[in-house]
DNA sequence: TACTCTGTTGAATA
DNA sequence: TTATTCAACAGAGT
């Protein structure tokens, strides 16, 4: 599930529940998402430390702890992150656990897509620091976004959105919502968005993160009735504007919905 | 029960 | 170099 505003929300849920230094941690050893970590290392050195500070870059996470400390975390598919009592007993699917005197830091993840780092040193990792500009960042421009649709050709766009090189945080939701809010078709070839419709595109790109972080973010909640994403889930889906019946179709590899209505293929439109 | 589907992504292949 | 396919994994839905 976690694209750019859940993922905001798990950062907040561990940043808020973090109180005072780690005294015990929990590892599921040999697990696929620790497989970047030295799990040993970790347990020396988080031990002892205390969550300082925290930050969210698109789907991925870092926290800073004393001591020259930081653990990343990639929710993948179905990671969370979690905060229990003291008391708490780990899961089978639960990867990693800090515990403090009253609390309990829980990632879980069943399917194992997500990942765990850590770094120590003052600086923040080279993992993180070469991670690209957030969406609503300034160095996130109309320019740079029309050059990155012009250099991938004719991969459909619906693909392009979802390449975090460029466009850290979306996911499939995200990109379909942003595409029917452009009026574009999904296949559209990247490099034929033209100037006015890659404007479009670029303003949507960043009212749908902004907006999804607004209406997800603080309690995990959910967008405005008349986005598509409440639309999606089912096949029966229907266009929120004529309530027509969706289109359900593969493209880059992901479930991929839209409306032939709002976004009719290219050759069938002006 | 068996089969299909899934919000990710990066490695392998073409 | 770039685009597509698939595997990693577990569980929910039909």
């Amino acid at each position: 599930m976690p694209e750019l505003a859940e993922v905001e929300f798990y950062r907040r849920q561990w940043h808020e529940g973090a109180a005072g230094v780690v005294v015990r941690i929990h590892v599921n050893e040999g697990q696929r998402v620790l497989r970047s970590v030295a799990v040993g290392e970790l347990r020396e050195r988080l031990t002892g430390a205390r969550m300082i500070d925290s930050e969210a870059r698109g789907k991925q996470l870092l926290f800073k702890f004393s001591k020259g400390n930081w653990l990343g975390v990639h929710l993948g598919m179905t990671g969370e992150l979690l905060v229990e009592a003291a008391s708490f007993e780990p899961t089978r699917h639960d990867h990693l656990v800090l515990f403090t005197k009253s609390r309990a830091l829980v990632f879980r993840d069943p399917r194992k897509f997500g990942r765990n780092l850590f770094y120590h040193g003052t600086e923040p990792p080279g993992w993180w620091s070469g991670l690209a500009p957030a969406i609503d960042s300034p160095e996130f421009t109309g320019r740079c976004v029309a050059e990155f649709l012009q250099r991938h050709g004719k991969l459909p766009v619906k693909a392009t959105l979802l390449l975090q090189e460029k466009f850290p945080g979306l996911g499939n939701w995200m990109a379909d919502e942003i595409l029917w809010r452009s009026r574009i078709n999904p296949r559209t070839p990247s490099n034929q968005i033209v100037t006015g419709k890659g404007r479009l595109l670029w303003k949507n790109i960043r009212d749908v993160a902004r907006e999804a972080i607004h209406w997800i973010s603080p309690a995990l909640g959910e967008p405005p009735a008349e986005w598509l994403f409440h639309q999606r889930w089912s096949r029966r889906g229907q266009c929120p504007i004529h309530k027509e019946l969706l289109q359900r179709d593969t493209i880059g590899g992901r479930t991929t919905v839209w409306c032939a209505r709002c976004q009719p293929a290219l050759s069938s439109r002006v």
